[in-house]
DNA sequence: TCTCTCACTTC
DNA sequence: TGAAGTGAGAG
């Protein structure tokens, strides 16, 4: 138990849980290396606080040194990795104004999603989209009491395989299907003040799963941004669309920031609790599952043994599996019968199953995901632990705290499986595989962003990534929308940060998200939320400038107009997304804003950018740069800082773009990496100016392969530098905004 | 596998 | 009281 469970995973981490990572990685890695690596080792060897800090270096650092000693696993530390010396010169260069803080983030009921972890969690998903059981809730701590934050989560893949349960437990059945776009979930109550937060149980039981493509329930909201978090393309929305018989890993983000529009600038901290992996089905397939559910939702009552009606039928049925039924009575009488025969049936699995995964074959070993061999006894008393117990129980992990392993390395994606296997058989093999590691890393990750964030906010620089758009692989037709997008990352980094942030979460992050790289929509929902939209349409209009380029402002416009406009002014921008969704290369087909406005899918043009391609990844990064543009505005936030991160994002996303789609992960650390150098520059010099530089400096580095891209990024960078210095004589209300 | 309806529950 | 969340079960 001990293991993975607890520990928040970091962003860096996370890497390892996309599916894609693996392959994007070294092509991200080698870029960084080739083109940035001067740049991005310092920023990656950001010493974090203690373990967490570790985690992500490690999780990104290992990636890279992979690909330059072309050993799978090297076992280098991180903190070798890059100097740190330049890190601190950098960090003078920041702003230090704000307070810093040093969020934690404890996983509530965690003995709950223990119980279901062991036995492979599944989550329900239907067309009406239904609710996560285990509810996701965490608690915090750490923050800044007075300064406004926007706290979001999202699910991501946790590898790029199909699953099948198959003899009771879950098994590899091949490659995933194309992902679906990605939606970020904002808590309704957000922005609110870090005393706020604190003071309460964060919850997200009301986002819910569906399987539904055509799911209108999230909003598409331009985001001019190419967060590494966000990748460019990320949707906003109540509903997370998810694929059935598949794996998805949950993802917890705060944002410094007391506006929804600025969460393009703003970092990211990521926090990942492997214990709250699951697989997403549309009916349940393991039987223990279904009794851990019935047992712990209040709204299963009525199949509870001990309950009215249904409940006889449902022991008939029952009875009708002896082992079932012994499990149930066990249960009830508080004995670990069951538990232990399940763990039994679970270590089976493991075991076969691990064959089995070995045989998938899929790229994945993670998937195969290493068992964690908990113990039979553990799993068992953690069944009997009732959701309240888990609830109580909030916390144990707390994201800064454990290094975080390998998160990145496959191992630790087998490892949350594997978790889950536990219960159930499906990934045992994973498990086993990968055991050792996979542990580790998903323990680990707990530090996630957190730790990053504190050094990172230290450290200038350090983030931006670099996404490829990689992906396009994965780039579905379906989906394709998204998948095109891909698009880099990084960001984390570049956003917010300036100095702390972008560590945070950044690399590893970044990484994650990317790969999802959808457009950003907006939930209506979310933005329901509230204040965090509030002064979002004002907000908008500015960055729609920004991302069209000299639209005026974007709240007047419809958000078809909107885009249009935004495709037109800065074509580069927009593209990627657009390009997948509507084809044109400009994305002005895309829908409009809808984010701030009614529309549903509105596509920021800026945002967008997305593509998919590289030349597409090309694009991204204008997007960025225009973000990075804003940022001078933004700077009145704390992250404003960001300003150099988003230079710096943008560097890294020019740089490598078409490793940072594939990078994901991977782009988030080398972004941050190559962040930081930027961020410097942008930091002590304008905002524009910084940019520029970041942007030539960016192509600098890049790869040979990536230097056509970069050429084109940068001409396009360029000029919307200019749109946007254009645009930064206007006043940004946002900048006043910064918490 | 997935979709839909049902009886039951919580809020 | 009704809206909404549940798993079972049939199709």
């Amino acid at each position: 138990m001990s293991l993975s469970m607890r520990d928040p995973v970091i962003p860096g981490t996370s890497m390892a849980y996309h599916p894609f990572l693996p392959h994007r990685a070294p092509d991200f890695a080698m870029s960084a290396v080739l083109g940035h690596q001067p740049p991005f080792f310092p920023a990656l060897t950001l010493p974090p606080n203690g373990a967490a800090a570790l985690s992500l270096p490690g999780a990104l650092a290992k990636p890279i040194m992979d690909q330059l000693v072309g050993a799978a696993e090297t076992g280098i530390p991180f903190s070798s990795l890059g100097p740190q010396a330049h890190l601190r010169s950098l960090k003078t260069m920041e702003p230090e104004e704000e307070v810093e803080d040093d969020p934690k983030v404890h996983l509530e009921a965690k003995e709950l999603w223990d119980q279901f972890h062991k036995r492979g969690t599944e989550m329900v998903i239907t067309k009406s989209g239904r609710r996560m059981f285990p509810p996701f809730k965490v608690r915090c701590s750490g923050l800044d009491k007075k300064a406004k934050y926007i706290l979001l989560m999202d699910i991501i893949a946790a590898d790029d395989c199909r699953y099948k349960f198959h003899n009771s437990r879950w098994m590899v059945a091949g490659k995933a299907d194309p992902e679906m776009p990605k939606r970020m979930y904002i808590h309704p109550d957000s922005p609110a003040t870090g005393e706020q937060w604190m003071s309460k149980v964060v919850t997200f039981h009301k986002l819910k799963l569906t399987n539904n493509i055509s799911d209108k329930h999230g909003f598409t909201l331009a985001f001019p941004s190419d967060h590494a978090t966000w990748q460019g393309n990320y949707s906003f929305g109540t509903q997370t669309i998810l694929n059935s018989m598949h794996k998805y890993q949950p993802r917890f983000h705060i944002v410094r920031a007391n506006d929804i529009l600025k969460l393009p600038y703003s970092t990211f901290r990521t926090y990942l609790f492997p214990e709250t992996e699951f697989i997403a089905v549309t009916a349940y397939q393991n039987d223990k599952i279904t009794q851990l559910k019935i047992d712990n939702n209040p709204f299963a009552k009525g199949f509870r043994d001990t309950g009215n009606g249904r409940r006889e039928k449902r022991k008939q049925l029952t009875l009708q599996s002896m082992r079932v039924f012994d499990e149930r009575h066990k249960k009830e009488n508080g004995t670990s019968d069951e538990s232990s025969s399940e763990q039994a049936a679970f270590n089976s699995f493991a075991q076969s199953s691990s064959p089995a995964v070995s045989t998938v074959g899929t790229s994945n070993i993670k998937d195969l995901c290493p068992s964690e061999g908990e113990s039979d006894t553990e799993a068992e008393s953690k069944e009997e632990h009732g959701l309240e117990a888990c609830d109580t129980a909030k916390i144990s992990t707390t994201t800064s705290e454990e290094p975080c392993r390998d998160k990145g390395s496959p191992a630790a994606k087998a490892h949350l499986f594997a978790a889950e296997p536990s219960g159930r058989p499906r990934d045992s093999g994973r498990l086993d595989k990968a055991s050792p590691d996979s542990r580790h890393s998903p323990a680990t990750i707990s530090s996630s962003t957190r730790g990053l964030g504190a050094e990172e906010r230290r450290s200038p620089g350090r983030e931006s990534a670099v996404t490829a758009k990689a992906e396009e692989a994965r780039a579905l037709p379906s989906k394709e929308a998204f998948a095109p997008l891909t698009v880099q990352t990084d960001a984390a980094a570049h956003l917010g940060q300036g100095p702390l942030p972008g560590l945070g979460f950044a690399p590893g992050l970044a990484g994650q998200q990317f790969f999802n790289g959808h457009p950003l929509f907006l939930h209506p929902g979310q933005f329901a939320m509230g204040g965090a939209f509030s002064s979002m349409a004002a907000g908008m209009g500015p960055l729609l400038a920004t991302v069209s380029g000299a639209s005026t402002g974007v709240s007047g416009l419809d958000s078809s107009a909107m885009a249009s406009a935004a495709a037109g002014a800065s074509a580069a921008t927009l593209p990627f997304h657009l390009q997948q969704h509507v084809l044109a290369s400009q994305g002005l087909a895309m829908s409009p804003f809808g984010s701030l406005f009614p529309y549903p899918y509105t596509y920021m043009a800026a945002a967008a950018a997305a593509s998919s391609a590289a030349a597409s990844s090309s694009v991204h990064r204008h997007p960025f740069l225009n973000l990075n543009a804003m940022r001078p505005r933004l700077r009145y936030s704390p992250y404003s800082i960001p300003v150099p991160m988003p230079d710096s994002s943008s560097l890294l996303t020019t740089a490598l773009p078409s490793m940072a789609a594939a990078a994901g992960p991977l782009d988030g650390k080398a972004a941050t990496l190559a962040a930081s150098p930027a961020s410097v520059a942008v930091d002590s010099g304008s905002e524009l100016n910084s940019r520029s530089s970041t942007l030539s400096s960016s192509s600098v580095s890049l790869s040979p392969k990536l230097c056509g891209e970069k050429e084109s990024a940068t001409s396009e960078l360029q000029s919307i530098q200019r749109l946007v210095s254009g645009l930064e004589a206007k006043p940004d209300r946002s900048r006043s905004v910064s918490p």
